[in-house]
RNA sequence: GCCUCUGUAGCUCAGCGGUAGAAUGCUUAUAGCAUGCCGAAAGCGUUUGCCUCGUAAGCAAAAAGUCGGGGGUUCAAAUCCCUCCAGAGGCUCCA
């Protein structure tokens, strides 16, 4: 709160016209008082933290200046423009009107001016030396200063380019689009930071059609409420990235999700770090939510004993969940989130040759993820962003980056380094809302090391500090992964596809329909037991309804192959098969069926339908 | 955190001071197609009854509402005002 107080002779001032929605009422429009202390003030966002303190040092100051200046005549003037950070006019009035109540029983004869109008006044200064003061009251809980890194990032200074497949880099606006349609529209939501959108985001709507996630209005916004079918998908996007990272020499393991503010180590990443944390207060201690693996994995390592022979150490872990404190507006169904599922894998290497090796390893690792779960190469856009110095001194290394990728990708070069990495790369997806988010990504951290006193003993038997962390998270947030392949059927409908999800994530991968639900279940029962033995996800449209009605739910649920089973097929041997994205249908044996499907569905994980079989058996979660 | 919009039955939405209702779905989407309404009162879903059906909605009836929560204005509030909560969009931010 900021005070300006003046002794004045006499004071006037006249209500003119409302300034704010609902302002106080005015008693009588214009008002005189004599020989007084005029306190003009203004409210800051900082006393919101905790009004009581800031009422009771304003009454002390008030009470000292009045004592000073020999005056029991007190005028409140609020005062807007003394502060550029002002708190919100609710918050004003409630304290104005405590101050004046805390003022009075101190024994002053307290007069207010109206808050919340344009106001006229006159006012005479007495002049002596006591007679104008300010004074700055803050509150305590009010000065949390954002982090170094946020506000560094303000400052921090880009330049944009496209690098094309044989590394050559060219000026944003002198490179030709033509066929590079999608990465025109990377690099414009990238460099222009246009970020207008002109509609909710088309996989909100899906994700709750399809009974997979929804917003949990008694949480914390971001933090979201997942039905059978999502968890499953979710379950299985996790299954296979922890797959494809062990099979890489990833090294599992389980961290807290909260960590001490005041560690050392944390306090200074904290700074480094320019996200928003939840936070906890447990005793008389601290905590932060963690926003990556990164401290459970950093401090692990501090205290792990590391031979040469052990790099590079490849630390991971899919943490359920990462926190980051997002601001409100920031957050948008499964894009944006306050809690997210990652899976972070770092790499602790020995030299910089070793890390870079490292790093091609795990950009095959991230591309294959990808490209596995079912995107496409032209599903997502490279960006890679590089310190100077780096990129003048590893040209080859990018552009061996570049050359893997295939295609022209964006690059931000920054003339200094503000972050502990001196390169990273990402693959982003951008949706019809021409919003670009983050995928895969890997940076190569040169501080941390250092920071968290990560040791390893060397071939000549003396101990170092691990110079070159990697942090990698091969997929990118579960979420996110599930966001973008909603988000995808977009553009298959646009092109005239029937919008579908991957097949080894489909939660219902097989619908039978049997004809007449009573006289068909028992074959039904047989053939979905056969399918589920198979490892396929298999249930069975058993309602009171007509097939059509049936045919129809299961092709707005996106079922991939649906069967329908009448006399015909009891008897006849042969499966009539309904595929997804087809228009005849196919006669199918029950071989043929499971081939057709595990071909498609090759090495990726399987688990069962968490939900009965028979559809009349489900409660319905959504609408 | 700030600004704008939104919140009506499980879902999708109309109504916008006076009885709780006319639109909804699909697609090749600046538009087209289908079904509905203008006639006792939304459509889908749910429950019950009828129908026992071969590839995108069979027929009928019933139940179902704190009109997001709280406060105010008014003879009267879903409708106007304030406030809180939630969602979306913008600003900002996005490791």
């Amino acid at each position: 709160m900021k005070i300006l107080a003046i002794h004045a002779d006499h004071l006037t001032f006249e209500a003119k016209k409302q300034a704010i929605k609902d302002p106080e009422p005015v008693e009588s429009p214009k008002e005189t008082v004599k020989e007084c202390l005029v306190v003009f003030m203004a409210v800051e966002k900082g006393d919101e933290a905790n009004p009581e303190s800031a009422v009771q040092q304003l009454v002390a100051q008030v009470k000292d200046i009045a004592g000073q200046v020999k005056t029991q005549s007190i005028v409140l003037y609020p005062y807007a423009h003394l502060s550029s950070n002002l708190g919100s006019p609710k918050t004003a009035k409630e304290l104005l009107a405590k101050a004046d109540e805390a003022l009075q029983e101190q024994g002053f004869q307290v007069k207010r001016s109206p808050f919340g109008w344009y106001k006229a006044f006159e006012i005479s200064c007495k002049g002596h030396p006591l007679s104008e003061l300010s004074r700055e009251i803050t509150v305590e809980g009010a000065a949390e200063q954002e982090s170094e890194a946020l506000e560094a990032e303000k400052k921090l200074k880009s330049y944009w380019y496209i690098m094309d497949v044989d590394g050559a880099l060219q000026e944003l606006d002198k490179f030709d689009f033509k066929d590079n349609d999608n990465l025109k529209r990377f690099s414009l939501y990238e460099s222009d930071k246009d970020r207008s959108a002109p509609k909710e985001p088309h996989h909100v709507k899906i994700m709750k059609q399809l009974e997979l996630v929804d917003y949990e209005p008694a949480s914390d916004s971001g933090n979201l409420r997942y039905y059978p079918k999502g968890r499953l998908m979710k379950k299985l996007l996790e299954e296979f990235v922890t797959d494809k990272v062990v099979e890489y020499g990833g090294v599992e393991v389980e961290t807290p999700i909260m960590y001490d503010m005041q560690h050392p180590a944390l306090a200074k990443y904290l700074q480094k770090f320019p996200a928003r944390q939840y936070r906890i207060d447990s005793d008389k201690r601290k905590f932060f939510l963690r926003f990556s693996a990164c401290f459970g994995q950093f401090l692990t390592a501090h205290d792990a004993t590391i031979s040469y022979k052990h790099l590079p150490l490849r630390l991971y872990e899919m943490t359920r969940y990462s926190f980051r404190h997002e601001q409100r507006g920031e957050l948008t169904g499964l894009r944006r989130l306050r809690a997210f599922t990652m899976p972070d894998v770092h790499a602790l290497c020995a030299d910089i040759k070793q890390a870079m090796e490292e790093y091609k390893v795990r950009f095959d690792l991230s591309l294959s993820t990808l490209e596995e779960i079912g995107f496409s190469r032209d599903d997502f856009e490279m960006a890679l962003r590089v310190t100077k110095e780096f990129y003048e001194k590893n040209k080859d290394f990018v552009e061996y980056l570049v050359k893997t990728i295939n295609k022209p990708i964006l690059v931000e070069m920054w003339d200094e380094r503000e972050f502990y990495f001196v390169l990273k790369y990402e693959f982003n997806f951008v949706d019809a809302n021409q919003k670009a988010s983050a995928l895969s990504t890997d940076q190569i951290d040169i501080e941390n090391g250092e920071r968290y006193d990560m040791r390893f003993m060397t071939e000549k038997g003396k101990e170092a500090i691990i110079p070159y962390v990697l942090h990698c998270s091969p997929s990118g947030a579960i979420e996110r992964v599930l966001y973008a392949l909603l988000e995808r059927t977009y553009f298959q409908e646009k092109r005239g596809e029937q919008p579908s999800l991957p097949l080894w994530l489909a939660p219902t991968q097989v619908r039978l329909v049997p004809v007449n639900p009573q006289r068909h279940m028992e074959f039904c029962k047989g053939l979905a037991e056969k399918i589920h033995q198979q490892n396929i996800r298999v249930d069975i449209a058993d309602e009171q309804e007509t097939i059509g009605k049936r045919i129809r739910d299961a092709e707005q649920e996106w079922i991939p192959y649906v069967v329908v089973i009448g006399d015909r097929d009891v008897e006849g041997g042969k499966l009539t098969v309904r595929i997804r994205g087809q228009q005849d249908q196919v006669q199918w044996s029950f071989d043929e069926l499971v081939k057709a499907i595990k071909d498609r569905i090759k090495g990726m994980p399987w688990k069962p339908l968490p939900l009965p079989w028979l559809l009349s058996r489900r409660p319905i979660f959504v609408g």
